[in-house]
DNA sequence: AATCACCCGTGTGTATACAGTGATCCTATG
DNA sequence: CATAGGATCACTGTATACACACGGGTGATT
């Protein structure tokens, strides 16, 4: 694998995890000598980084961890629902026609059903967030539109920075559960509706106990609000 | 300006215009000499076209100008569809409370009706365009969310692909500008239904029009068929 | 004492040199 | 004559060296 890849795995991850915290400084000799790899490598990975939205550039600092707020978790959701929607309806109709589809989904729902009990109880939920993870490259690639699970895919890049703010008890875990297996079971059976309401339903719950918890960690104070990518917005003006 | 940015816009530009055609390889060594720089600002540049789904690699012959194909111009109007449906209603809700916002768009409204007249004459379209842009512009950020305006201009930077695939007529110019007009002046009345209602109508249209032009030019043989991007993509397993 | 100017240091942006890998073409053999 | 194997070549990926620009700090001057 090269070298610039495994740099921006591991930056990614450190970011998304807080090891890297927002308003870290991601300083080009710094992290090149912490990863082992020479600058030129690493000067991709961050550019990659600030694409995502996970980096910014701060003049005279270099490139800086922005924030994950809860603050705009709402304009994110909002993006988020129109987009999931989109997909679980695309997704339906997919598996209306198609048996493989529909048995994917179908297995799915299996297997969310079979994890809420042991959720409720306390399990350890690292083998459920596969399972969701799962669901949505199910959905991505059912969905047949690469556009949309392009979109998605940045969407869930700031997600994963989001859930990480937030406590999830046993009982709201085994509830998502139970809400992706009502999606999962809406696209097996080819209903496009009832998917996208079962996705609005689970967002706006997903979003209201995003809300709610009391682990609201304010950021750092010299940490980048919200960049989006606002550094290559200037460049839009060009797209004429 | 940094070498790379110009590079980036270049050729970007480049590649909307039809200059360097889909299928094209661009050679780090050629391209950097063309331009006048190094292979490493280029290669940055060339990461950014990666990002925004204009070039993709392929194995062994280096990076590829992707193709701008009519086939998925569905798949894109879907996603278009979802994404500015959701921003003129976020921006119709903001100009209902805020006045400044509301000047804007009632004075974008009154220049796409003055337009009407002078385009079914077969006046030149190019201020035209830029008058579409500026109400994309004023869109985004009326809208009120990053996330938003960013997904949109990934989908935007296609869509000024697929314009060049087909031929605009007068008649169908004139009505653009019409719908154009009833959009901003239902995002300036603070009526989200009535702008998303609109906003449906002229993209509907839009890609009906797209559809149906015989000037449907077939890509180069050769060409990449959709990359989306999908080289990106492997990297999703680690979001978790 | 406060402010301005100059110097120094750090860090990014760019260029170039090097190495590794993959593809293509030619040759030899079945 | 076709196919397989190897060698050559060109390209990408990486490393390093250099130039420039921005900030910070310190000193002198008002």
């Amino acid at each position: 694998m090269r070298a610039s890849d495994r740099a921006y795995r591991t930056l990614r991850e450190d970011i998304l995890q807080g090891t890297l915290e927002p308003g870290t400084v991601l300083g080009e000799i710094e992290q090149s000598a912490r990863l082992g790899i020479s600058r030129t490598p690493l000067r991709e990975a961050l550019g990659r980084l600030v694409a995502d939205g996970l980096a910014a550039p701060s003049a005279g600092r270099g490139m800086v961890v922005t924030a994950a707020s809860l603050a705009d978790a709402g304009k994110l959701f909002d993006l988020r629902i129109a987009l999931e929607v989109l997909a679980v309806r695309r997704a339906a109709e997919t598996a209306a026609d198609d048996p493989a589809a529909h048995d994917r989904f179908a297995d799915l729902a299996g297997t969310f059903d079979r994890a809420i009990s042991p959720l409720s109880q306390g399990a350890d939920p690292t083998d459920y967030y596969a399972l969701t993870q799962e669901l949505d490259l199910a959905v991505d690639s059912s969905c047949g539109n690469a556009y949309l699970a392009d979109s998605l895919r940045g969407v869930r890049v700031h997600l994963a920075r989001l859930r990480r703010l937030s406590r999830h008890s046993p009982a709201r875990l085994a509830e998502t559960a139970r809400e992706h297996a009502a999606i999962a079971r809406a696209i097996a059976d080819g209903n496009p509706e009832l998917a996208a309401a079962a996705t609005v339903v689970h967002l706006q719950q997903a979003l209201a106990h995003l809300r709610t918890d009391p682990d609201s960690t304010t950021p750092p104070p010299d940490a980048v609000t919200d960049p989006g990518r606002s550094y290559t917005a200037p460049l839009k003006e060009t797209t004429a």
